[in-house]
DNA sequence: GTGAAAGCGCTAACAT
DNA sequence: ATGTTAGCGCTTTCAC
């Protein structure tokens, strides 16, 4: 047995080129499908054989250097523990993937600095594009973006200032399906637990609830949270409990988890939901239908979202999309156990 | 105004070099916090100063196909929509990013041909290590790597042949605990609705299940699944209730996912949990105290689990630890909804 | 159809 | 303390 580096025996272009007694160039035209046409076909063949004994992997990095291009995507969402976001993010893959891309995922925590941060290692490494489901990022660091030619699609949030691609559930119908459907039941005193008001589907549930209140003659009151969790969910209705001066017999929550801090809430409180106050939810996430009770609440399709905000990405990066399209998916209400008649 | 590009206006090495009338490794030098040394304070200060001005961001690409090492790591995890895995992914992520390094995650759905080009396609991007919390891998691709010098760290799974470091909880503990509690509650006769049992939680859960009910003279039944799915624990009761011939009073499900399905199961089959059956997850998963009943399960530190991988893998990379460390982390029985007293 | 040469942006010897 | 040189592994003109 003789010595041999323990290291990584990285086998190069150049050692197939030997091995095969040609030009590291011509066996760089055979193993890309591309140019493989450049090289007689006889060549190729052998060529590719001599490659795969040899254990041939080609470097991406180094071909990026070259091409310009990494093959890599960069997400950027708030949390990947907010079961939303795995769905969108298997949808993206499920796009990047089969195309010779791949995703890196990065977590904000809804921290503006952090976010900086990781957007600027997103960038260092090459990415060749941005896929953004977070509200926070404000204008100068995408301007940047837009100006160095660095592509974004929004998913799940609008941007705030440039019109990058967007792609979004229907919230606008979402919520008035909800309105509709307690109206139905008999409430006409509503609570909004609304989400984050610097995000895009904060403002547009919220918007919309109170529009749609107006116009039924419904009394809509809009509680706003900082973020969109159990924990702000709860301490709302905590507060308003605490105070015993409950009016509303229904819940619209801006999102599940803010609802299933209602549900808490009201649990330490003693009322029962839906018997005493009705809830709903919305996205849908996993796991509401085995919540106690299970939670009524609009579907938004997450994984769809990722594949679309994937298409869209890869159509800019190609150059066959230019104009800023702005995708809405549709959503569709849940009924569950969480929605009773009024009392 | 003049003509420019509209694409990426990079700003390199070789341009602060020239605005500052001096070589690019100086530049080099300057900005890199461990060579800073090297240089002048004033020369250093001036640099950065005229980097900055000009908006330079160094290329992570071309620095790592000179210094051999991409700051990437690779995440291979079954599927990321399974909730205990955003918590180990986050656990390594902390680790990782004040480091320097990057995580590239890829999910393999339990899939092994899909496992293989992903990882493939990791070492192509030249990932400095690998933390695997899939069971499928065999020998074959884990010892290419073992050869090539590839750093690999198991978390959540124990690798089957070669013996890598590997972080897991504690789950003989676990299942040990589940069972003296249910022998408190009275129990003789218990299922195991046991997961996959080519992954090492799978084999190990069973295992101690099975020595367990031995020692303590109970009647233990043992009913493998494919998936630690909900779907796979539904189907696995749904057969037994179907056939009319329940004798256990309590189910220890392989995961909290299995003992979901097993609620469903049960509901669909007029059985009430606890009160007919006594249902343990394990993982502790998020949301498993909102299910109806709420949950008892074994509590595993999927956020440490990460963390602890990650460490290790980096020492390891660092050539500081070179033994096949096994880290065990402890786990804790959660008391809730879903056990009783048995009839 | 194939080879030769240049160079992507960076860092690490080796000079000075 | 700084400059020079070389080269990581690849693709892409440009020759022939």
């Amino acid at each position: 047995m003789a010595y041999r580096s323990a290291m990584r025996n990285r086998v190069t272009l150049a050692d197939v080129a030997k091995a095969a007694g040609v030009n590291a160039a011509t066996v760089s035209r055979s193993l890309n499908p591309a140019t493989e046409g450049q090289v007689r076909k006889e060549t190729a063949r052998k060529i590719k054989k001599i490659a795969k004994d040899l254990g041939y992997t080609p470097n991406t990095v180094a071909r990026g250097l070259r091409t310009r291009k990494s093959l890599t995507i960069g997400v950027v969402i708030p949390d990947l523990t907010n079961p939303i976001f795995p769905p969108i993010v298997r949808g993206i893959d499920s796009y990047l993937l089969p195309r010779g891309y791949s995703a890196m995922v990065v977590n904000t925590d809804g921290n503006k600095e952090i976010e900086q941060t990781l957007i600027s290692s997103l960038m260092e490494r090459q990415v060749d594009g941005l896929i953004v489901a977070t509200g926070h990022t404000e204008g100068d660091l995408l301007s940047q973006f837009h100006e160095r030619g660095v592509k974004v699609v929004m998913v799940n949030r609008e941007s705030p200032g440039i019109p990058f691609p967007a792609v979004t559930s229907d919230d606008g119908a979402g919520i008035s399906a909800i309105i509709e459907h307690l109206v139905e039941l008999g409430h006409t005193n509503i609570l909004h637990l609304a989400g984050p008001s610097d995000s895009s589907t904060g403002l547009l549930r919220s918007k919309t609830f109170s529009s749609e209140c107006k116009k039924r003659g419904l009394v809509g009151k809009v509680i706003k949270n900082e973020n969109y969790s159990i924990d702000d969910g709860q301490a709302a209705i905590d507060k308003i409990l605490d105070h015993g001066a409950r009016t509303f017999t229904a819940i619209v929550a801006g999102n599940d988890l803010l609802a299933l801090g209602a549900y808490h809430s009201l649990r330490t409180h003693g009322l029962r939901c839906p018997d005493d106050v009705s809830v709903v939810g919305f996205n849908n996430m996993p796991f509401t239908a085995d919540f106690q009770p299970p939670m009524t609440t609009v579907n938004a399709p997450h994984y769809d979202m990722g594949v679309e905000a994937a298409r869209l990405l890869l159509s800019q990066i190609d150059g066959i999309d230019s104009a800023p399209v702005k995708v809405t998916l549709p959503v569709s209400l849940i009924l569950r156990g969480s929605t009773a008649r009024a009392l």
